[in-house]
DNA sequence: CTAATGACGCTAC
DNA sequence: CGTAGCGCCATTA
């Protein structure tokens, strides 16, 4: 399970994780989005963020087509993240797939329900 | 070094 | 909308 990475990408996966920090609640960022940002492939970002320590946001980080990759291989987790993803206001259709205004790099913000749900 | 796999991405069918 | 193929970075056999 947690693969311990090697000195350099341990190094590569820190970025990724300093920069999943920098997500703003309410939003979401795909893997290869954040993989363009901190210089690596998309696949490295997912590999990185299996071993996230605490004080990640991982669960801002979904697929590029707003599907929670994470679901094939662990359902208990992919349920986790649709429970955090709505907590922070993020919401999902009846396919468990984060709508694309959800996305750090839209221009046009969350719908920004202000009813307080 | 090559092959296979993985919280991926995009194109093609 | 669904699956399949290739490319991508990193790890492991």
């Amino acid at each position: 399970m947690n693969r311990e990475p090697a000195d350099a990408s341990e190094r590569q996966a820190e970025a990724v994780y300093a920069f999943v920090r920098t997500i703003p609640p309410g939003r979401v960022l795909s893997y290869g989005e954040v993989g363009q940002a901190v210089g690596v492939g998309a696949r490295a970002v997912g590999w990185a963020l299996s071993f996230c320590p605490e004080g990640v946001p991982w669960q801002r980080v979904v697929g590029a087509d707003g599907y929670l990759r994470i679901a094939k291989r662990s359902p208990h987790l992919k349920a986790v993240q649709k429970k955090l993803l709505e907590d922070e206001g993020v919401m999902l259709d009846d396919r468990d797939r984060v709508e694309r205004r959800f996305f750090l790099a839209e221009e046009d913000g969350p719908p920004q329900t202000t009813l307080g749900l």
